[in-house]
DNA sequence: GACCGCGCTTTTGTATACACTGCACATTGA
DNA sequence: TCAATGTGCAGTGTATACAAAAGCGCGGTC
């Protein structure tokens, strides 16, 4: 949680995107339970490919790795078992699950297009100032992490952004595109984000801020549908390779 | 896990289908975890809304009815939470989520028609003996489900059918699956599951069947999608009044 | 070399203790 | 009467200790 004061010109402003700057207008966002912590750690070590499929993940290893008992690091793994990304046979303990395959990523792109577009419609209905800001803020971020070529940061923003407008929608569907959206980022992250592809999805991220802020769901939708489709070719052409 | 043995007489096998009894050829299976345990009575509370929208599922509570101690029922509630049938706010407890609206539901089932087909033609592919028994011994238990008119069991076992089939493909996207059938059971098991549409579905589910034994996965694949489209139908037509 | 049994490691389940939070209710003061 | 404040309880979050069962490897025996 870096708070970062001052305010200093950035290479965001750019593109016009306000970034919060630690203001006390945000809830007060209580610290994450242990679990959660647990569950954002080791969810990072996936991603990062510091814990690689197969890896084998002692309960006593988490501990280490992040300093808290074992009651939350059971839970926490409960739910990354939600999410898809570890799978823990009894009594031998919870091991990363293996990537997906280009196919399954294929399907999934195919989901989100069903879903996704959809739930930015609702989402557009139902936007606040304060989620218009966070979604902002999330896009001001996600051009400092392009320019610092930080992929992996970038690839996280990325969903953040999605799932922010998303959010709004109210929708009980979220807990389901959370789910897969993790795991497709393991590929994005390396196949996409490692590329000059992102700027383009940026344009994207863009007009479709801008349909938010000019209050027109049908645009979002549709914004949102030509945005995925252009991910989905993208995601394509780096699995075919 | 209730084992019947000795071959009677019964009304599934007007179908031909062969149920399986109690044999020892299938994976030891030992017991669930006492966290699986807690997913389960939970899940079917929920399920058949001894545990309505909206309800309090204290640890206390939970442990009263599950016999098991604390830490099993937290992690059981985590997993809940990942199938998105129930929601934690922390330091106030868990609660059963809402419903899905109907514009959800047919979100879902857009999903579904999307994944689906894909993951039966993949099972097919994959289709083993054994497994292809356990189907065929579900859609039994389906029959003697529907001939009973018990619209719960009957509802389970339909989404057994799908899964059993899906599992085959060994896909990773079952994880994903699992957390959306048990929320569209919820409208199933209590819109279509207390009609004579099921009677339909099982045509079709025998259908699958004959063309997973003759081993022609395009055909599994077009069945399946049918079949969905069908559903989709008749839950539309069941949420409009 | 194959098989068996033993013990170590690890996970699983249970019990207990304690801090902290949120909420409801009561008390107080205007 | 009513709002502000205080207080206690119910319930969650976390840590820890211990017992039981399951896997796994190791070495011994035939």
């Amino acid at each position: 949680m870096s708070i970062s004061k001052g305010r200093v010109a950035r290479r965001s402003d750019r593109y016009g995107l306000r970034r919060r700057d630690g203001d006390a207008d945000v809830p007060p966002e209580r610290p994450p339970s242990l679990a959660e912590h647990v569950c954002r750690v080791i969810r990072e070590d996936i991603l990062t490919g510091r814990q690689p499929a197969g890896a084998r993940l002692t309960e006593a290893i988490v501990m280490e790795r992040t300093g808290v008992s074992r009651t939350p690091v059971r839970e926490g793994l409960r739910m990354l078992e939600g999410e898809g990304l570890v799978i823990t046979y009894r009594s031998r303990g919870t091991f990363v699950t293996y990537r997906l395959t280009a196919e399954e990523a294929k399907l999934l792109y195919d989901v989100r297009l069903v879903l996704e577009p959809h739930l930015a419609r609702l989402g557009a209905e139902r936007m606040t100032p304060e989620v218009l800001a966070s979604v902002e803020d999330v896009l001001a971020r996600f051009v400092e992490a392009l320019d610092a070529a930080e992929a992996r940061e970038a690839g996280q923003l990325d969903a953040e952004f999605h799932l922010t407008i998303y959010e709004a929608s109210g929708s009980e569907l979220l807990s389901v595109l959370r789910g897969y959206w993790t795991r497709l980022q393991l590929e994005l992250s390396e196949r996409v984000y490692t590329t000059e592809v992102p700027r383009r999805f940026l344009d994207e991220h863009l007009q479709i801020l801008d349909a938010l802020k000019a209050g027109d769901p049908e645009q979002v939708e549709e914004r949102m549908r030509k945005h995925i489709e252009h991910g989905r070719t993208v995601l394509i052409k780096g699995l075919g390779k």
